[in-house]
DNA sequence: ACCCTCGCAGTAAGCGCTTTCTACAGGCCA
DNA sequence: TGGCCTGTAGAAAGCGCTTACTGCGAGGGT
């Protein structure tokens, strides 16, 4: 625990400085001496003080990660996807350059979302992807877009991935009151503005619904997530807009048919009968996410609906147990994989950003098992008294 | 990004190690030196520098956290739960004593394992959890028991959860060769061993099977995780001795039952079609987990079988999940989220270690609709040509 | 054959914090 | 009233690394 650079450098009979240098591998070592350094290290099982090397360079290899539930595969296929483009990179294993990834679970609030920032700058993040929708909120939202313009233009690249992009500051009249500092010596190109990866949807949303108006569905009921959530807020949108393309009659109801919840099984469950006590004639129910469709589908069951003939059910997301539900559920797919991925890379600074600093990925369609065309009669049998 | 200790000693009118004592707050401080420090520290929007700190103080506020799988719901729920305890400490928020939580991916793999020790060594880690059960691997399982052991004699306190206890030292000769440094200043109490929260595996094999066996099955195939896990290994031991117990012919039939595969659903579809490739008799199907078990339902489905009319199925874990399959899955309910909360008051020294080092926490039995009795007849209809 | 350039390695000055050691007041006892 | 102890704050020495800057030997142009 106690071996330094200077034991490594006595010991290949070299300068702290080149077995530095050996170490980073930004700076050019003559062949016999960076093999005597690499020996040195070995046998002394030498390995490099984060700490000390990231207060001299002024910044470190963490990377953080901001999800709102790690128990949720949602995020777990996203951060184990940013996770695994950061193990990638590193040719020399554990050596220089390679980044450690710090999932921070925020729990969906913006304080805890806030508090992780702080905790990443203290720790002088290399990069902060922050994953999920946002919580719009009118006091917190303004202050961690300031925040993230912050560090951004400190040099933390920072990447929302499956969030809505940053407003254009000028609102927020603090923005401009302290001209940043010209930045110093830093490590890869520039990081000045947060850059996103956009998911569609809104555009999802609306091909489900369209898929369900195909069918034949016109009385569609909608768990959806927390209405201060973007996602949930674009996911609603889209469902409203297929609905008002298809015959603008069909919007009238839609707030009767709207119940909102969390992102959670509960809230499916619990969302599915106060649906079926204001409107026993739905013949089909979106769920905020597939985790919500899977409580949707217990509710309904539990009423004696069957699935779907008597009710159509969709969810949201495609997350791997989807497609092994009873029936498999109708969902929208999100490449999440792929997603977390390229946040990675543009975390790293490895891909180039794209233009405009946004990218958006599209939400296909995946029509399963769960949803079919409603029952000749339209109103199910069995319905709650 | 600029503002150090220094600026805000200077707008206080204090030096700065009075304002490191005041932020650390580990020394005593006049009220009135305090108050216009922490104004100062407001006004400046100080943050740390963690590194810095971490350098001059030999120890960082880092707690890495080693998942096999983070998409994995039973690790995201383990490490939701180590983190969640991390944050209930800081009283004052962000502050000081704050620790932050890294999950680590390993993808299962021991090589994994160690770079990612090695990565949370040279951040210099206050603590390290590794949870899952840990692979056997003839060359690399020594290797990370010498390093957890030299991590924790260098004061990284090393948590096990859901791993088997490290197996004591004097195997490896070349544990006593490097006589441990004397600790120096160190924050904590000691960090001496490495100290375990251990499911019992075996036992909640155990029940399961005595449960199916109690039902009338006789013929129980299972499909088991990877063979080198210990993991694996403990829960196939608790079945074989159910059966054993129950009457030694039983085990006879044991091997040709079992079959191997990952901890994922596809394991759990291809391990049950050969399985009924194998013995197309079998009335009951035990999965290594839940996820598997998913798969299995999914393969006994496709082949026209009727769960758990034709063939009972079960699974072990109790994820969210599992209560909602249909039919509701029987498993076996180990407390991950207590066993996390648990491994990260461990991991910051909150609570007195368990005697011994080890702690076991109980796998419950949970019955649900996935299991029933076998058919009179024994052997069910539609199995495969 | 000389000077300049270039490649490689050493020297040393910090990075921003913690912490020991030291210094200075008061308040207490005798 | 003088010597001491206690409480509070400053000075300064690093923690282990990175990175200018400097220096030295060897090659190439003229």
């Amino acid at each position: 625990m106690a071996v330094t650079l200077a034991d490594v450098a006595a010991r290949a009979g070299v300068s702290a400085a080149t077995v530095s240098r050996v170490l980073s591998g930004n700076y050019p070592v003559a062949g016999g001496t960076r093999t005597r350094v690499l020996r040195a290290v070995e046998e002394l099982e030498y390995v490099v003080n984060g700490p000390a090397s990231a207060l001299a360079a002024a910044s470190s290899d963490l990377v953080g990660v901001l999800v709102h539930d790690i128990a949720d595969p949602f995020f777990g296929i996203i951060a184990s996807a940013v996770q695994s483009e950061m193990e990638s990179g590193g040719e020399r294993g554990p050596g220089p350059g390679r980044k450690l990834a710090v999932v921070c679970n925020t729990g969906g609030s913006p304080e805890q979302e806030l508090t992780y920032l702080t905790l990443l700058q203290r720790q002088r993040a290399a990069a902060v992807v922050l994953t999920g929708g946002a919580v719009e909120h009118p006091e917190h939202s303004p202050a961690i877009a300031l925040r993230l313009r912050r560090l951004a233009a400190g040099g933390t690249r920072v990447v929302l991935c499956g969030r809505p992009p940053l407003p254009e500051p000028g609102t927020a009249p603090e923005t401009a009151a302290r001209p940043a500092a010209p930045a110093r010596n830093r490590a890869g190109g520039d990081a000045d503005e947060p850059l996103t990866i956009a998911f569609d949807n809104r555009g999802g949303a609306r091909r489900l619904t369209e898929h369900l108006l195909a069918l034949g569905h016109r009385t569609i009921g909608y768990v959806a997530g927390p209405a201060e959530r973007t996602t949930t807020r674009d996911r609603l949108e889209g469902h409203r807009r297929a609905l008002h393309e298809h015959s603008p009659g069909l919007l009238a109801d839609a707030d009767r048919l709207t119940v909102h919840g969390a992102y959670d099984r509960s809230s499916g469950y619990d969302g599915a009968l106060e649906l079926l006590r204001r409107a026993p004639e739905v013949t089909a129910v979106l769920g905020a996410n597939d985790t919500v469709a899977l409580g949707i589908c217990a509710a309904l069951r539990e009423q004696g609906l069957r699935i779907p003939e008597d009710v159509s059910v969709a969810g949201f997301d495609d997350l791997p147990f989807s497609a092994d539900a009873a029936p498999a559920m109708t969902t929208v797919r999100l490449p999440l994989h792929q997603a977390g991925v390229r946040a990675g890379r543009l975390a790293l600074g490895r891909e180039a950003p794209p233009p405009g600093g946004v990218a958006t990925v599209r939400a296909e369609l995946t029509a399963r098992a769960s949803t079919a065309p409603p029952r000749a009669g339209g109103t199910p049998a069995g319905g709650p008294g």
